[in-house]
DNA sequence: TCTATTGTTCATTTTATATTGAACAAAATG
DNA sequence: CATTTTGTTCAATATAAAATGAACAATAGA
């Protein structure tokens, strides 16, 4: 039984190893730090909770990325604290839905630069409408495109985190 | 007539640099270089084709850099080459379409990390399901849930893309 | 109250990425 | 065919981003 035991827990560090790799891979598409990635993988396969101070070691990670990781990780509602008995530090699990990952990250990153795309969009648009008519129909016509790309844009958001089941 | 036009050039100038702005935050989210974002904006606020050189200079950026977001931009099909004659140098002009930034974008940066993932999910699994059964429910039950995800992800991006009129 | 534990912040260091510019290759021009 | 123009590549440099760790604050427990 001993072997036995002995492979299963190697097998399921392999499994966390390879989960964890797979949310460096999401993280650095999504162009968040490694450590963000890493911190939410361990979580995502961990079967409890764990501290802070178990992630700094298991990630070999400062307590600083830990700390600072984790409070985007909770700002995006990817992660939680839970109240663990008998033990004064906090615990953290990870929210297992798509959603909380994906959907505060793109509440917290995109949409700021959407929003603000918006309002620079009309100025420029002012700007442009004032302008002698005939000859810059060409700068028109892009100024009409971008205004249509940034409603879809601001279209599809929505639809996209419908369809990852929000 | 001469206030008139100073004025209008002022106005474009403005327009030229607020979309370059724009596409500058664009690459700025989605992870390119700001360099590229400055080149496909001011090919896309251009009303002629722009040869390299003029690119370097209105975008204070070197020969290499201007070189290599071209072959970049080239490669995600956002710019093309247009023949002008008389002139040997080539010229620039951006695809209006946001299909092909975008398109091009998720085809060369996204695309590759679904697949592999996809094939690293498989591996994990594998590993996983040979566990002795009952006491790795839960690894179990997050492998499920991160096949789950990718499939949904991968459907996504069709229709994403459908959405941003492909 | 004093000490030990836990967690955060932020200046510094490290690492990763983008940009530059010089060397080179390719092609057109005279 | 020598020269100029144009464009690419890549090693060196500059810039931006993330990670570290020490100093600090907050809290719990003795």
């Amino acid at each position: 039984m001993g072997i036995a035991k002995t492979m299963a827990a190697e097998t399921i560090m392999q499994a966390e190893t390879a989960i964890i790799e797979l949310f460096v891979r999401l993280a650095q598409v999504i162009g968040l730090p490694r450590s963000v990635g890493e911190i939410y993988g361990l979580l995502f396969a961990a079967v409890r909770p764990l501290p802070m101070d178990e992630l700094t070691h298991r990630l070999s990670i400062s307590k600083g990325s830990a700390s600072q990781g984790l409070k985007l990780l909770r700002s995006f509602g990817a992660v939680r604290i839970e109240y663990v008995p008998g033990d004064r530090r906090d615990h953290y699990v990870a929210e297992l839905e798509l959603r909380h990952l994906l959907g505060g990250f793109l509440r917290e990153k995109l949409q700021p630069h959407l929003v603000w795309g918006a309002g620079r969009l009309q100025e420029i648009d002012h700007l442009v409408a004032a302008l002698p008519s005939d000859n810059h129909k060409i700068l028109r016509e892009r100024m009409v495109r971008l205004k249509r790309w940034r409603t879809r844009g601001q279209k599809m958001l929505p639809m996209a985190l419908k369809l990852l089941r929000v």
